[in-house]
DNA sequence: GTAGAGGTACTTTTT
DNA sequence: GTACCTCTAC
């Protein structure tokens, strides 16, 4: 095999003296040497606290000091929100150059090259991303065509989702998938492989696709079309990957290609951190990505600045007991500072009590709620203490756990969102129809098989018309005047009608069926409102609609803010929504044993090392005041109450790490 | 073919 | 408290 010889011009940084920035005195070496790097493939290792964004800020901002065009930078982060901070900051130490960056996560930007140049794939012009619940939902009604009455045990939908999704972000197969972590459902095999490529087959019909599609294609793309990859290497020569510990193997092998014959890539991340195995990361990534390039150079950021050495002694003694990944000891140059405080309370309720009390303390010492946090394993560990902070008037916002694109009623309305802009999204189609009264399971395929046969079109007015007697009379009336409003909004959508306009028209379509289905229709039409409010920073409805799956608001919208605060919130958060964030104090609550870590932790050895490196990254977050917190009894689903047991990490906590403490409460007219 | 009643069994984390 | 399935009456 001859080996291609190329001649690259390697551009050396400029002298140093004529950079604006101070780099040497505002970074230690070690980030100083991230920063500084320049051509060929890099490694950073950054312990938690230890400037990693900071670090990555910088270092565009160098970049475009040197006379690197900023698009030609591409950022990778775990969330949009991460890219654009980042970039912000960078701005910030430098100017507005650094906000032309590419930054965004593996999806979005797969989303941006596929809406380039997804017609070398064969991909329409016009295609929808499914979220997870719609694609499970497909895989749903195609497990119900495929059985009909045979089979009585097959997995759920969620379960057929989890196998797909594994296989495919792990580079795995069906079968291999099956054999490892469902040996029960083995001899399903050939069943479930034929499920899954008749999902693949609906989708490419239906112009659809879901969140795995985005990363595999994009891996087609780059792999198989050598004229594309030579375009987007052009564009893009400088990559940053953050978080790297959890990139998957598919989003590892996209990354390698990314970096192209020049290999400018440069990964960031911490091994002890990476806790989304169950979404297919991959540790091995990280710790192998030297292999991947001719040569890489190797950076270890350890110096934390984030946390008290207290905190940070509570954080190595945690990790110390990791079967797996490199030793690590975080260290600070602030050794003073109160000692973690470990809390027994009776029960949730006697935990929430406490934390409303506290909370109200710190702020009266001048620590604002912005600066606090509460973390948790699962968000439905917070239903208590959301009712004590409304009650006490604390004004927070919750991450993680279900987000309000989610709910029903928020879905129905981008359900009709999209068959405006595409109508061939059976997903959608199959919702709205749902929606209409008369119309079921049946007449809905009906309708959808004969959009697919193309008998149905926006530019001829009649084809309804022609459908609508072959359906049963009484639904004829109902659809004819979904199709006449969705087909008017199309020919607005055609003439630039902004985003908004066309979600204010569907909402108002919508109102009166959202008003006859749900009992609390005041409530959930304030979501509504909400869709049409967040629609006005967008003209583009495609736009709008990418962007609410493949970076859904999170808490923002639906915040519950107490009406006579405008003080910055409270957070509430799952710890897994947490990542990369900090907090003056943090609590973490519910520490108890089948909660965290959760009773099918216990099924494996690397899922429990998983939680060990969950609480990790939770304790981390601290930077002066840790509360481990756990009640004795919790309510149980069908038992009432229930006696349980602090998690067995707590246990591995040496005396003298964490103060001890039990909580009581006190009648102030008795006495305890 | 559809709508609503009444039973059952789960609730980890997310792009 | 809820999401999902089954059964029965239009």
């Amino acid at each position: 095999m001859a080996v291609e010889k190329r001649v690259h011009i390697l551009t050396t940084p400029i002298s140093r003296a004529r950079y604006r920035l101070r780099y040497e005195e505002e970074l230690n070496p070690a980030q100083l040497q991230a920063v500084m790097h320049h051509h060929g493939a890099a490694l950073v290792i950054a312990g938690a606290g230890t400037g990693k964004t900071r670090t990555l800020a910088y270092r565009v901002a160098r970049l475009v000091e040197d006379g690197v065009p900023p698009e030609s930078i591409l950022l990778v982060t775990f969330t949009r929100k991460a890219a654009r901070e980042l970039l912000h900051r960078a701005a910030q130490l430098l100017d507005g150059r650094c906000e032309r960056v590419a930054g965004g996560t593996f999806h979005s930007f797969a989303y941006a090259i596929l809406r380039r140049y997804g017609q070398a794939l064969g991909l329409p012009s016009r295609f929808t991303v499914l979220d997870q619940s719609d694609a499970t939902d497909v895989l749903d009604l195609l497990r119900a065509e495929l059985l009909s009455n045979r089979q009585r045990r097959f997995p759920q939908k969620k379960t057929l989702y989890d196998i797909y999704t594994a296989a495919l972000n792990r580079c795995s197969t069906i079968g291999q998938i099956v054999a490892l972590e469902y040996p029960h459902f083995e001899h399903l095999t050939p069943e479930l492989e034929q499920l899954y490529s008749s999902y693949r087959a609906y989708k490419r019909r239906h112009g659809l696709l879901d969140y795995d599609d985005l990363l595999l294609f994009l891996y087609q793309l780059l792999e198989e079309h050598p004229a594309i990859r030579a375009q987007i290497h052009a564009q893009f020569r400088f990559i940053m990957v953050d978080e790297y510990q959890d990139t998957n193997p598919l989003q590892h092998r996209i990354s390698v290609l990314l970096a192209g014959p020049e290999e400018n890539i440069l990964a960031v991340g911490d091994d002890a951190q990476s806790i989304y195995a169950f979404r297919g990361a991959d540790i091995r990534n990280i710790v192998e990505f030297p292999h991947s390039f001719r040569h890489c150079t190797l950076i270890r950021l350890e110096e934390n600045y984030r946390s008290t050495q207290p905190i940070l002694d509570v954080a190595n003694a945690i990790i110390a007991r990791a079967a797996y990944g490199y030793a690590k000891r975080l260290w600070s140059r602030q050794t003073e500072g109160p000692r973690p405080l470990l809390l027994q309370a009776e029960d949730e309720h006697q935990q929430s009590l406490f934390l409303v009390q506290q909370i109200l303390e710190f702020r009266e010492q001048g620590i604002p709620f912005s600066e606090i946090a509460v973390l948790a394993r699962a968000s439905h560990h917070f239903v208590d203490l959301e009712l004590e902070l409304a009650r006490a008037g604390i004004p927070y916002r919750k991450f993680g756990g279900l987000k309000f694109v989610e709910t029903a009623h928020v879905k129905d309305l981008l359900a009709l969102a999209r068959i405006v802009y595409n109508l061939t999204d059976a997903v959608s189609w199959y919702r709205v129809l749902l929606l209409l009264d008369g119309i079921g399971p049946r007449t809905a395929q009906r309708v959808i098989e004969s959009i697919r046969e193309g008998h149905l079109r926006w530019d001829d007015p009649h084809s309804m018309a022609a459908l609508l007697p072959t359906l049963a009379p009484h639904c004829r009336a109902p659809l004819l005047q979904l199709w006449d409003m969705l087909s008017a909004l199309h020919s607005l959508l055609v003439r630039q009608t902004p985003a908004a306009e066309l979600l204010h028209q569907l909402a108002e379509f919508y109102r009166p069926i959202l008003q006859n289905r749900y009992d609390d229709h005041h409530r959930r039409w304030k979501d509504i409102e909400a869709v049409v409010l967040l629609a006005e920073r967008y003209q583009e409805l495609e736009e709008f609609l990418a962007d609410l799956v493949l970076d859904p608001p999170t808490a923002s919208i639906i915040e519950v803010v107490a009406p006579s605060h405008d003080e910055p919130p409270l957070t509430l958060s799952t710890v897994h929504s947490a990542k990369g964030l900090e907090w003056q104090a943090v609590f973490l609550i519910t520490l108890l044993d089948g909660h965290f870590p959760p009773k099918a932790a216990y099924g494996s050895a690397e899922a429990f090392e998983e939680e060990r490196r969950l609480f990790y990254v939770a304790c981390t977050r601290a930077k002066r005041y840790l509360y481990l917190l756990y009640p004795l009894r919790v309510a149980e689903y069908g038992a009432g109450w229930a006696f349980s047991k602090p998690s067995p990490f707590l246990a591995e906590l040496d005396d003298g790490l964490v103060e001890h403490g039990r909580l009581a409460t006190v009648d102030p007219l008795k006495g305890e």
